[in-house]
DNA sequence: ACCGGTTAGTCAACCGGTTAAGCACCGGTA
DNA sequence: TACCGGTGCTTAACCGGTTGACTAACCGGT
């Protein structure tokens, strides 16, 4: 069709397009997006996956801002973006195949959605995919994040520099989903400030506030001589939980216990939390940009880049008891 | 083809139904959703429409909770979310038909994101619409959000309880874009409140908060018989704004001025701000189930719903001083 | 009048589903 | 045997774009 030609400015006379364009004018003409998709042409649309368990993702203290980086690079990239709300693992043995329907170019991850026992489920799909905040270590997964490593070695180096030799990491993570690095890092990150890893604990994993109160309670039921004097929670909304749990027994922060957190979230600003920051807007940007730039063939290998972090240091961690 | 019977649930027979799903799984076929668009059938998919002025939405305190609401009850649902991210005016005269590429079922909109000049071009996409938080009392535009009416008189009888007769409004929102109801609201608040209309003031429009200083100047250049007493925000983050712009003319709130709010923001509550709370994340949630509805033929007429509001009274109103 | 080359526009096929019509088969009824 | 209705599967057409092959027209040069 000439209208094909004219819409993708090839070659058509200059009479023709006038025409064309006036035709189109007067009959209120919009080409159908999906049609055009359905010859594999891009639909110049991201798809953006989270992990089922939240439901509230534009209000979470995470998951907001890197989606607000995405949309702000979508803008600029002329991308729209469709988030897909289904169950990520509900249906049995289909796996992720029901992102290739079509409607998005490629994939977005945001968090740590799915264990890595199903990540050849997600590679199958055959899209391109970014995670985000999360690490798979898989040739066809680029990934944008953070390093943890020297993440948690700078929180860990802020509590030994106050003398703290016994500290607990809070791991926070639902124990169905691989843990990640960040576990990993604190222990490192124990070994390389000089501390004695068998000192520390990291044995209370568990997401909920309830399970933070049972964490919090191994924490107290310690003697003195082997409680730990300072506490890493995988993230501040932990960390403020943990903080309350202390205080309902009767444990004052910092003075008896330092707490970090991890996000640098509005929670911790005003909770007066030390923690580390990381560009969570800049991450989802970067994400973006990374998947249209393999969308369009720019890269070749998998991106693994990762963004520095700062730590924050407030009003939850101090020198060690004497 | 026979997959397409199967797939749908119509007749067929046993075995050739097991045939085809074997094959199915063999092929780790998944149907394409851009191909059954195609043919005008549900994509189940909402589109969502954004006024450009906003790049973070899933960080403002307005917008990320109603898209929680619709995110929410799109899984539940099922159905995905499409966000465009297009310049709502840039195109000339293309108007609103871009939405009409097929990837959405419906729209929804959200906040004034469209001069009432051009609602006609909106509803000549020939979607079915959603609009929360805007009113534009047209036939075929499905609307909720909250009587501004209510909520503007509650707002007025509170200051006027309070003793205040001189009361200002600041409008702030960007003059391109029509005023919507709740100045309107706010002089007949004034007047069902038993004051004097002449004695309100709401030449303040500007949505930024330099323009608000100007406001401010204004008010704080006023004579302190004719000043107002009180000052209604167009939203929380106006009345803060006001609140540091009077800080810094050494007007103290609420001694000298009493300030309200509107939203009850998670800032409304840490800057302790009189305000009209009102529910985001449902009206979110039911708006999606409106347009849902709409695409299921289950209503007729066009749907405006309002939800209740509730004054949310706190320490920036007092009473006027003697 | 013939020729090679470029340009402009048309035609047919295709993408991958859905839909409607067609057809073979079968049991029941007249 | 003829007719009928229902079932189960196949075939053809369609949705609305894109793509590539093909035709038609135009051009200057011999």
């Amino acid at each position: 069709m000439t209208v094909s030609n004219v819409m993708n400015n090839r070659p058509v006379s200059e009479s023709t397009r006038k025409q064309v364009l006036e035709a189109m004018r007067l009959l209120n003409y919009q080409p159908s997006a999906i049609a055009r998709g359905l010859n594999r042409k891009p639909m110049d649309t991201l798809g953006i996956v989270l992990p089922h368990t939240y439901h509230s993702p534009t209000s979470h203290p995470y998951y907001a801002p890197v989606l607000d980086g995405i949309m702000a690079a979508a803008v600029v990239l002329h991308k729209d973006v469709t988030i897909y709300t289904g169950n990520l693992c509900s249906e049995d043995g289909v796996g992720f195949r029901r992102y290739r329907d079509g409607r998005a170019d490629g994939l977005i991850m945001i968090g740590r959605a799915i264990p890595k026992s199903q990540v050849q489920s997600l590679i199958d799909v055959g899209l391109p995919i970014v995670t985000i905040g999360n690490y798979y270590e898989s040739p066809e997964i680029n990934t944008v994040g953070i390093d943890n490593g020297k993440s948690m070695a700078a929180l860990v180096r802020h509590l030994a520099d106050l003398g703290h030799e016994r500290i607990a990491f809070l791991e926070g993570v639902d124990d169905e989903v691989d843990a990640g690095p960040r576990l990993g890092a604190f222990f490192d990150a124990v070994e390389a400030a000089g501390l004695r890893r068998d000192l520390a604990h990291a044995q209370f994993p568990g997401f909920t506030a309830p399970k933070i109160q049972q964490a919090v309670d191994v924490i107290t039921a310690m003697p003195l001589s082997k409680r730990p004097t300072a506490v890493c929670a995988f993230n501040d909304e932990l960390a403020l939980a943990t903080i309350e749990g202390l205080a309902r027994a009767g444990i004052r922060v910092p003075e008896d216990i330092s707490v970090t957190g991890f996000d640098d979230t509005p929670a911790a600003i005003a909770g007066n939390v030390t923690t580390m920051r990381q560009p969570m807007r800049k991450i989802g940007m970067r994400g973006a940009q990374i998947l249209v730039d393999v969308l369009r063939g720019d890269v070749s290998g998998p991106i693994c880049e990762t963004f520095e972090t700062e730590i924050v240091v407030r009003g939850t961690t101090g020198p060690v008891k004497a």
